[in-house]
DNA sequence: GTATGATTAAAACACTTGTTTAAATAAATT
DNA sequence: AATTTATTTAAACAAGTGTTTTAATCATAC
């Protein structure tokens, strides 16, 4: 009974804070939603920000880890030169695999991570712990990858692309009213791929200014 | 006396909704730091959701009509044919001219912009009506502009814009830690914009599939 | 069956939230 | 100057927050 209630908790709690948010969500929402006693939260975990630390772990560890996984077969196979498209999709990728997307399960995990990106430092803290090693990593592939920007144009794009991924994830499920179909999570792994390989191998922005002023803009 | 103390809450919470968002900041907060009485929110505005709707209103009507009168200019002036360089440009460059980007008060402005943009749907309902005419105008522009993508690509993408720029202008503070020099927001707009625009043209997407469990690609 | 430890239950705790009230003060109008 | 309106103040309100406490219940081992 004890495991159970843990893992209920830990259920309701993720799909809660992924659609409302860590601070709007109290421990009330989602103890009587799930059914339990409102202690027991406290019991198990031992605070609300334990249990977003437990939360957190639970789905972004093995996520980070299969992301330094396939960072690594691509490193070992093709030594030294690695594919861009190769690196975005080894980033990307995960997250929706994790949970094969397009259950209601994967499509709540998604929203979380779009959702813990956007919260304040404080709750962001657990978070970007399990990140830092993933994104320093792909930092340093990257910009093996992308040799013609230097390290500050590197650094802001991959911010770019963070942004676009965590924000689409957030609001895909609003997307349902305007688009034809609905959100299919692989179809928008597909375009953010596409999208962020793109962008992250346009030119740098100094041949840009050149050509600007060579080529014909006002 | 009475403008005065409406502008000092709207400074203050402009600042602090930018920097905690707007659940985690409360009226004592806000009045407090302004040396206003607690009171003198709901009296001058209302409530909190209508004092953040006057906020939002004073920065985001000014920003968007800008937005809309940039993309007059353009589709005047070329007739039918407008640059799409040109379009990512007239769409992320008003918040940061808006208020001179380097200043303080641009950069709490720009934070702003970001968070609002992860706030829930509750909390973005005014936001989300201001920006509505930009967005289906900007929309069927940009459709124009990218012939070789369908609606729902084009929608996809303008989503991931809209997040680079979202999460970048939210976290830019954050990066001076790791950045050589400081986030100078223009360096960052021109960045953006080399990267959505690249995105944005990008060719269509051949299917990718979700990452097999196998590995890498062969 | 009883004793031991783990789990659940209900209640209370101390504190914060947005909002309202009623009196006091300031400003503006007649 | 007197009166009306606008604004500020301090206090209280009702509801909600995370957390703690104390007792009751359950499971398991002796």
């Amino acid at each position: 009974m004890a495991a159970e209630t843990k893992e209920r908790i830990l259920d309701v709690a993720e799909r809660l804070f992924a659609d409302f948010g860590y601070k709007a969500t109290s421990l009330r929402d989602i103890t009587s939603e799930a059914g339990v006693n409102l202690a027991s939260v406290n019991y198990h975990f031992g605070s609300k920000d334990a249990l977003l630390a437990a939360l957190l772990n639970r789905r972004f560890a093995p996520v980070n880890r299969r992301r330094l996984e396939l960072l690594d077969e691509l490193e070992n196979s093709a030594d030294g030169a690695v594919d861009l498209l190769d690196l975005v999709q080894a980033f990307l990728s995960p997250p929706f695999e994790m949970h094969q997307g397009g259950t209601e399960d994967g499509r709540t995990f998604l929203r979380l991570v779009g959702r813990i990106h956007s919260e304040t430092d404080d709750v962001r803290a657990v978070f970007v712990t399990l990140f830092q090693p993933v994104i320093s990593r792909f930092t340093a592939a990257l910009r093996r990858a992308l040799p013609h920007l230097d390290a500050d144009e590197v650094a802001w794009r991959i911010h770019f692309l963070v942004g676009s991924m965590a924000h689409t994830m957030m609001w895909c499920e609003s997307f349902l009213s305007q688009a034809k179909r609905g959100p299919d999570p692989s179809d928008m792994l597909a375009s953010l791929i596409q999208f962020g390989t793109a962008g992250l191998e346009a030119p740098s922005r100094q041949s840009v200014a050149v050509h600007a002023h060579t080529g014909g803009r006002r």
